[in-house]
DNA sequence: CTGAAAGCGCTAACAT
DNA sequence: ATGTTAGCGCTTTCAG
């Protein structure tokens, strides 16, 4: 049942019936109702391919994400996926497999049959994302490319915050055990670590790089461990939740004997033991909000153009709950005398 | 770029090009070279609405799931998506709310923009699903439904297997926390456990229904400790997991005062506290299962025809961690003298 | 406000 | 093996 059934039934041109679908306002009041109801009788539902082959516009976006079965990106699938539905979109997922390279071709192939992309925690360089946008309205989400519109999650205060509470707890030698080389994200959050670091007058150390899964954690606790420090902050709570197990594994107690803070609040952080001390993001408004400023791009209805701001931040905040606590008096005792006059330099540590 | 620029470049008609992207045998060698060439050249990348208006594929299927952010569904999204792509397919993910409305209304509209669909945990009747079977094809994950093929974890053996670990640890009075009662799996592991409960002669009761949240576990766990039960099987994970928080906040000990099984082994099942006896459901495998199912439907290539099953069952397999144990021999005493003639038939319960 | 007509980019008979 | 010719279902000028 197509467009030209409905015109017939109706006895008005295929273009009037386009219309009173598209344009409501563009034809008669009285025709556009007999349209509307003998299209619903015939239970006629307009054919979306033929409808983009000359509309040019798929109402359907791109997401896509370097692996969907990473609990972090669930709400950021949530958010886009809701608000997409909202405003009439359809979501496509897409999996880049943390890969520059099947991240390029996804893009490209989404380029023809997808309005814009969302990329989350895109792993290609600034030159090659420059060059993608020519071919697709795009979002990123945690990443920072000139000129291309971003949400990013701003972990920089909660993360001074979360230095503060580990030097309240009498820490001073903490170790930050990085994610991906590629991450920006990562790079974000040893810079902010390593300025508090100083203000406060504690050591730190990165470690890594290492892949964002619980798996790694396990390496990465035993990385901090050997560092020796009284406190480990975690690329993700994925690493965390491995560390965490490690550390059990290994007989050291948290937060005992090392105090650990995660990043992200994901599913899990609260109920894992000890529930974990971490950095709350608000990552399914990250998917809303990145939904919304994409759909801005092709959406502007002749609206007073709201001046779509290029870069959205969202703020995250300090949860503290069992994993972080004071470094035992005996320790801090003997930390001081063995190393009176501890560097103040953060240190960069690489692990083979 | 069209097709009819890259057939002048070459000098043949857009049928050869067409041809040559598509049934690549159905043209001679050294003109689809020189097309192959010419295309890449020009960067040519075929209009995919173009493509899907005349020979009415689109290359893309349907995941329709109750909730995005139940962790349950990730593994499914994971598996739906990595098969959809090995089989370059594109994959749209729709959320349908837990709504028998919105999941009808979803099915109609993919109807019109996607080959297949794959309908996890469907909400809606036999009948509605028997109908939208007639515009779409369609693969059922945990339901069965005459005439529609489908993938069922089946939690029979392995809930079987649960009930006998639990009454070897001396439990003779177990709870079920049953899920929403729209949900065929719920029904069927409830059945499994009566008949279970019915052979090891311990009483059991179903309580519920619940939403399959960590929300719902709390007041489940509530209901489980008015029952005064020894051991309580959740519907799923999320409920167990929900409920081991409470437990914890009620000072009821797992697993000395109560064994607490779960089902699924989702994400978080192995790290939380303490890490759950579960039944182990291989889902990622599901995704890719009703996806082959599904695309099986449409690429028949005059191949003969493997008769493609209707019914694909997945085991699933017990998973003890230590969220289960034996009954204190002083509470067992007590319990045998109170009730010295337990009941064997099953009882329900109904929670207002 | 409505109709006629020309495609959008591609595929699929049907010819050759 | 390749070219010709119709469309697929819809939108969109351009005329009335």
């Amino acid at each position: 049942v197509t467009i030209s059934d409905v015109a017939r039934k109706v006895g008005v041109a295929t273009s009037t019936v386009s219309r009173a679908l598209s344009n409501p306002d563009r034809v008669n009041e009285v025709t556009r109702k007999r349209i509307l109801e003998a299209a619903s009788e015939l239970s006629y539902r307009p054919n979306p391919q033929a409808r983009s082959l000359t509309s040019g516009r798929t109402s359907s976006i791109a997401l896509l994400i370097p692996d969907v079965t990473n609990p972090f990106f669930f709400d950021l699938i949530k958010g886009a996926q809701r608000q997409a539905r909202a405003r009439e979109y359809r979501l496509l997922l897409l999996d880049t497999e943390e890969s520059a390279e099947v991240e390029a071709a996804q893009l490209a192939e989404a380029s023809t049959y997808a309005d814009g992309v969302i990329l989350a925690a895109s792993r290609s360089s600034d030159r090659d994302l420059a060059e993608a946008s020519k071919l697709i309205p795009i979002v990123v989400i945690n990443r920072d490319v000139p000129k291309l519109p971003s949400v990013v999650i701003d972990t920089g205060m909660a993360m001074t915050q979360a230095m503060h509470h580990l030097a309240s707890l009498g820490h001073r030698s903490i170790a930050y055990l990085g994610g991906p080389s590629t991450s920006w994200s990562s790079r974000r959050r040893w810079r902010a670590i390593q300025r508090a670091a100083a203000q406060l007058g504690v050591e730190c150390h990165q470690v890594g790089p290492f892949s964002p899964t619980v798996q790694a954690g396990v390496a990465a606790a035993d990385a901090a461990v050997h560092l020796g420090v009284t406190a480990s902050v975690f690329f993700n709570d994925l690493m965390a939740i491995g560390a965490l197990q490690r550390f059990a594994e290994r007989g050291i107690v948290v937060p005992r004997d090392m105090s650990v803070v995660g990043c992200d609040d994901i599913f899990g952080a609260d109920f894992c033991d000890p529930p974990l001390t971490t950095l709350t993001a608000p990552i399914q408004r990250a998917g809303e909000v990145a939904t919304d400023m994409l759909l801005a791009q092709f959406q502007n209805f002749g609206v007073e153009a709201p001046a779509s701001r290029l870069r959205e931040s969202l703020p995250t905040f300090l949860t503290i709950r069992s994993s972080t606590g004071p470094v035992p008096v005996g320790e801090r005792l003997a930390r001081e005398s063995a190393a009176p006059a501890a560097s103040k330099d953060a240190k960069r540590v690489a692990v083979p």
